[in-house]
DNA sequence: TCAATAGTGTCTATAAGACAGTATAGG
DNA sequence: CCTATACTGTCTTATAGACACTATTGA
């Protein structure tokens, strides 16, 4: 086991420092590509990868942040300018392999940010791009580090979560339609859903609301608008 | 963010090394108990929490071990004496709070391993001891570091995949009869399943096979033996 | 033949999927 | 009144839970 030497200012391993990071998967829906997510262009010449497409991340800086979640929060503040309002940590990916500069280990987080404020910050930023997941899967795209594998690892978990989940509410704005609603469910799951079934479970699991006299309106019969009830996704004991 | 300083031995990040560890939340199946994990009283008193109980872990030695998942399995070899077969990666706790020595980070994994195993390593060591998960839900243990919230993140976890999984196989030996698997998801899941139900769901979902011509045999109907199919334990789309 | 546990059959209630039908706006 | 989309009713089939029933051994 290794042992602590006393140094001036704590504690330290007798070990050699591990890097310490946080990188986020920020998901968003797009109308044209379906699932996606937020990359950027590496343009540190110093630093690996340089040039490459990597996911949203940075160093956790141990004498400020209170913890890995916190590092994330403030990570994805700097970068998107805003704080997105859902966080789950996903898996740690660590190792002597994934970074050229040595032991590194990354807390990967998961995010949901509604389409209309990603395309929103996609207009402000240069270096900021949308991947979506097909490209992924295709082998259109590739990834820095080992953020292939930490994406993968964040499409299943929110996969998974379409089926037992309301977090894919978090995808849409305050306000949405039921066809908006089952839309969601139907990109992340990659499948048609009937919207029958879809109804009858929701009016059972009672996640969302009907906002009383609010209506979407076209060139058809108006929609009602629901929002989703408590500020916090619930999981179902039964699959949606 | 932060910057890396080029030092004679390879980059460090400017902020304080954080502790990296691993802890392990090692599951088993006590006839009496039910649902219990093993835990180590604290004996070297340089270190924090000494004489309280704890999960066992230890130290990531970034330069020996290949991941965080290779060093939990260092870890609860020296612990244990032997390498579980099942290891999932739990999820990672951090902060500046947690340890007295410092900022720290601690990768945590569950372990399942089945009773005879268990009953056997308990009697070689003086130390480790094993404790009811309802203890801890009642109040009746305390641990050291957040380590309770570590198992308690772990107990959700073994619950929610003994519904959608066939992982709690992983808690009885290679042979076993329906009836002790069926007792296992019970005692996971902490209430009665129905026999006929259970035997339904097991002929359809196929991660068990029967083993031709082997039973237990007792005061009774001897009963037949199964094994899992496949060494990886599987997911359900619909519920067990 | 009896005790004891292994394993099955069957009834009922609920839920899922398919799909057709009705409702209500704008144009 | 027509079109487009919102929303509902209903039929069929699959599944879950309850519980009684049959099966097979050792003593």
């Amino acid at each position: 086991m290794a042992t602590f030497k006393k140094t001036n200012d704590g504690y330290v391993s007798a070990h050699q420092p591990v890097i310490y990071t946080t990188d986020a998967v920020v998901f968003s829906i797009s109308p044209s590509a379906g699932l996606s997510f937020l990359a950027y262009e590496r343009t540190d010449a110093n630093e690996p990868f340089f040039g490459r497409l990597a996911l949203p991340g940075g160093m956790i800086h141990t004498d400020s942040d209170a913890n890995d979640k916190a590092a994330c929060e403030r990570v994805l503040k700097s970068k998107l300018g805003f704080k997105p309002t859902y966080l789950e940590q996903l898996k740690t990916f660590s190792g002597a392999a994934r970074d050229p500069r040595g032991w590194s280990a990354t807390v990967a987080y998961l995010s949901l940010v509604p389409w209309e404020e990603i395309e929103a910050f996609l207009k402000t930023s240069k270096d900021a791009t949308l991947i979506p997941v097909s490209d992924l899967t295709a082998g259109v795209v590739s990834l820095a580090f080992d953020h292939e594998i930490i994406v993968k690892a964040a499409v299943d978990r929110v996969q998974a979560k379409a089926r037992y989940s309301s977090m894919p509410c978090l995808l849409l704005p305050e306000k949405f339609t039921i066809l908006q609603l089952l839309g969601v469910y139907e990109a992340i799951r990659n499948e048609k859903i009937d919207m029958a079934s879809f109804r009858r479970k929701l009016s059972k699991l009672e996640f969302v609301e009907a906002i009383d006299n609010e209506f979407q309106r076209g060139v058809q019969r108006p929609a009602q608008l629901y929002r989703m009830k408590g500020g916090e996704p619930i999981l179902f004991d039964s699959g949606l």
